[in-house]
DNA sequence: CACCTTGTTTGACTCAGGTCAATGAGCGTG
DNA sequence: CACGCTCATTGACCTGAGTCAAACAAGGTG
């Protein structure tokens, strides 16, 4: 698991429970959220519940109502939409930095949950809405996070619209790369935390046809398997299938 | 076409010429914004440019410089993005009321371009951002448009990665229907002014895809086929195939 | 009114990716 | 250390939607 090393710096969370005043975390959102300035933190530190979320749990319903808001500082969480059905279109992985349940409606509009051990930084909706009313470069700040968040999502229609199997896992190994970079350091290995299946339900495949794709990758040396994730070869192989 | 009637209303637009002051796009402007209130309304009357765009015309492309935001008044415009090789995806149709390249970014992220002849309200960017400056209601209110397109297009990720041609047809039209219905009235009868071709790279299929579809729900007199767009018979049978 | 042009429909065929089923690999547990 | 569990891989086969091609329909024009 990836973040397993992280999670044992401190002492461990227990189960689901909550942890209200956790130092380690606070200081992690503060120093993970780069998409605010230190004025924007600070304000917002001061209304911070942080949380632990072990493995598989869930974070929150489509569905439910929204009264919090959250900020991921650790670990990875997988946003889905349900159809009644059961088949399922994950919608986005929130890694650490990223927010969840920004969008101002009264109930979440896709459920959450934990890939692996994730700490999350929790707000009360009202108290958070109270801070963006008192602090408009605050909610000018967020604005542009939905609008980055819209865009990533356009991206998302031509992957899903018009894209190939092989296409769309070279899309999504070079871009999430490219999120982990901006986290630690670029690096040709991508982890995976999260299962075949969940790769599938994202890029709208099924799981035999991910599987059958990185077993591609591997024979012609694209990619090489390493535990927890892919060791990227051929940089240029990939980078042809996503420009075309 | 769908808004011909409505364009004889006042002074045809001269070609794709700029027509500065047209009082007639403005009221409309006014009265159509729905998503504003009077006085955020007012105070972004007064850097209104309205212009006409004719049928088939270019709004604007992906990657040009940014510098106007748009408010269609009238119309249907295709907003899209292009594959190196040409394949297409549009991403969404903006109606009367919706604004074009709100996001904050320098460029256009997508290309636009008129279905049938469109008006749209310009403002320049630079004005445009400064009234949000102003007036953190305002930018309040676009956060939530912003927030809302975000989860339009995350409906239309499970549209595109979940669902038959079947479905995504019948996700579509009642979609569509529904947004009519905030202009106009809510009727059985649906106004299709885009092609087939749009509406397979809207929905991530192809012209015969589509094509075929329609021809089984008017053989099975699901949809009856009028001019310039389709009338709804049975409307258990869409909900039916959106809803599973 | 014959002749384009552009968009749509339809049919015949193909194939990328889905389905179904078996096998394998890792791992925690009695 | 055998057992069960979960997840991933692989193979064989199938099918929904894509491809290719022809016919059709509706304007627009000389």
């Amino acid at each position: 698991m990836v973040t397993a090393g992280a999670l044992q710096r401190h002492p461990p969370c227990a189960g689901s429970e909550l942890q209200v005043d956790c130092q380690h975390c606070r200081a992690r959102f503060l120093s993970v959220c780069n998409a605010l300035s230190d004025e924007e933190l600070h304000s917002l530190a001061t209304i911070v519940d942080p949380r632990c979320v072990p493995a598989k749990t869930t974070l929150f319903s489509q569905g439910d109502e929204a009264t919090n808001v959250f900020n991921v500082t650790e670990g990875m969480a997988r946003l889905y939409k349900l159809l009644p059905d059961g088949r399922r279109q994950i919608i986005g992985f929130a890694l650490p930095g990223d927010f969840l349940g920004l969008s101002l409606s009264d109930r979440f509009s896709f459920s959450a949950d934990a890939v692996d051990d994730v700490r999350v930084c929790r707000f009360q909706r009202t108290r958070f809405s109270q801070q963006l009313d008192e602090k408009p470069h605050l909610l000018r700040r967020l604005h542009e996070i939905a609008s980055n968040e819209l865009m990533i999502a356009q991206d998302q229609l031509v992957v899903l619209g018009r894209r190939s199997a092989e296409e769309r896992v070279a899309v999504f190994l070079l871009a999430l790369r490219k999120r982990f970079a901006a986290i630690h350091h670029l690096s040709p290995t991508v982890p995976l935390p999260m299962s075949r299946q969940d790769i599938a339900d994202y890029l709208g495949l099924t799981i035999e046809t991910v599987s059958r794709t990185f077993s591609k990758f591997f024979k012609e040396k694209t990619l090489l398997n390493v535990p927890d994730g892919v060791r990227i070869l051929n940089f240029e192989r990939l980078n042809e299938l996503t420009q075309r």
